[in-house]
DNA sequence: TTTCGAATTTAGTCTTATCTAAAAATAAAT
DNA sequence: ATTTATTTTTAGATAAGACTAAATTCGAAA
């Protein structure tokens, strides 16, 4: 029998770990997630995959068809979006009020996540003045998990002389992050497309209207602008 | 072979609250903890502790002969005391910055003493201005595991006419907590005990040079007073 | 339509942490 | 010094979450 998920649903650490790489794996796609890219995702083998999955399945979170990959469900959706926006709260915390550095908190808050209170979150929530993005620029789910997202576009998609401001990062890793630290690039900086070389796609761009500085298109394509 | 604790020895979660168990347990007493013990403390069966018994010991935080208790070993109490150093900052933390009540604190704090990051507890402890005591006036253990006691007498110990300090409290149940602030007895207030009941050993406490009020020789030995 | 390679699932093993029931050791009482 | 009562340990089971190796299914190519 499925789980009567009547009231609450609750999820193992494992279990959401799991849902919410389906869920990022979902975003845009319309198609099923695979077996093998949530393996790679969680870093751990398919076989453990497909354990997990029948799992998830039987707890309704997931639509789960044998050979067929995943679909989230509302229920589970909501639950992934419970959990990211844990994660995303306690980033601003540890970067706000405890000065870490942008790329030292997402592993730490990746078990801060897991941490089972409504109370503090809630109290977390206020005492950092409900923030609306993390650290990395990414939207902050509200306790129903509703997300208000902005219209971004990748800065390597971006036509030599257009404007705009930097709102957010799609890798999140310490390697990009520092990289983007040393260059100069922040959240909330404004730029300028200055070039596009077409030699190999890198871009020139100009920084606050004072700094130029290189990218190559692969950094460029992690960078994310609201454009203006 | 017993685990070659070179470096760094990793518990568990299960493990650390064990550990901590047995180290609240040892205090004061010199004769070994006992299994029946442990499993009362930790509500598990006696069976699952002589188990948990068997791992550390062969991890030598503790010193194991079956059948006749356990000792903790001085890394044992460094690693105790580092966990109990992670709970009292973090209740210094919910009850400070996220206005917890100090009898909301106790289970959220049982989780987030098992997050592993050294430089989170460090950050932490900067941000609550190094913190002595937590919200029940139990000492907070420094890095290094050395806790400063302050002496301290159980209240129903105290004669007629003598004067002292609030300072800790045994029992942090949230019953206990609660049935204190509803009497108006806090960590800090400055008490006078007026007289004892021959009867039933009740005491009457004068709090704040203004209040006066009757107490169970239950509760006030559970309350703990720095005499002056 | 058959075949073949990749993806996926199943089967079986391992570790951690718990339990119940049974056996063994210790401590206490005759 | 035995016998008993209590404590503790062992044996065997279960559940979660991982793995490897083997079997199965799917879909694309021939
Ligand atoms: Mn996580
Ligand atoms: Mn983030
Ligand atoms: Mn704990
Ligand atoms: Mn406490």
């Amino acid at each position: 029998m499925p789980q009567s998920n009547k009231k609450s649903m609750t999820l193992t650490t494992a279990e959401e770990n799991y849902l919410k790489a389906i869920y990022h794996l979902s975003e845009g796609g319309k198609k099923g997630v695979s077996t093998n890219d949530v393996a790679a995702e969680m870093k751990t083998k398919p076989a453990s995959v497909s354990d997990m999955l029948r799992k998830l399945g039987e707890k309704e979170v997931i639509e789960y068809r044998k050979y067929y990959g995943v679909h989230i469900t509302d229920e589970g959706k909501k639950l992934a979006l419970q959990t990211i926006r844990k994660h995303r709260l306690w980033e601003v915390f540890l970067v706000e009020k405890l000065n870490f550095a942008w790329d030292e908190v997402h592993e730490v808050a990746e078990e801060l996540e897991h941490i089972q209170s409504p109370l503090l979150i809630q109290r977390l929530d206020a005492y950092l003045n409900y923030p609306k993005f993390d650290p990395h620029g990414d939207p902050i789910p509200d306790e129903f998990g509703d997300v208000r997202a902005r219209p971004r576009v990748a800065l390597n998609e971006m036509e030599v002389d257009q404007t705009g401001q930097i709102v957010a990062v799609k890798d999140s890793s310490a390697a990009f992050l520092r990289h983007l630290d040393k260059m100069g690039a922040y959240i909330g900086a404004r730029i300028k497309v200055l070039d596009k070389v077409e030699f190999d796609g890198s871009l020139e761009i100009l920084v606050d209207q004072k700094k130029t500085l290189f990218m190559s298109k692969d950094v460029a394509g992690n960078i994310l602008v609201q454009q203006s």
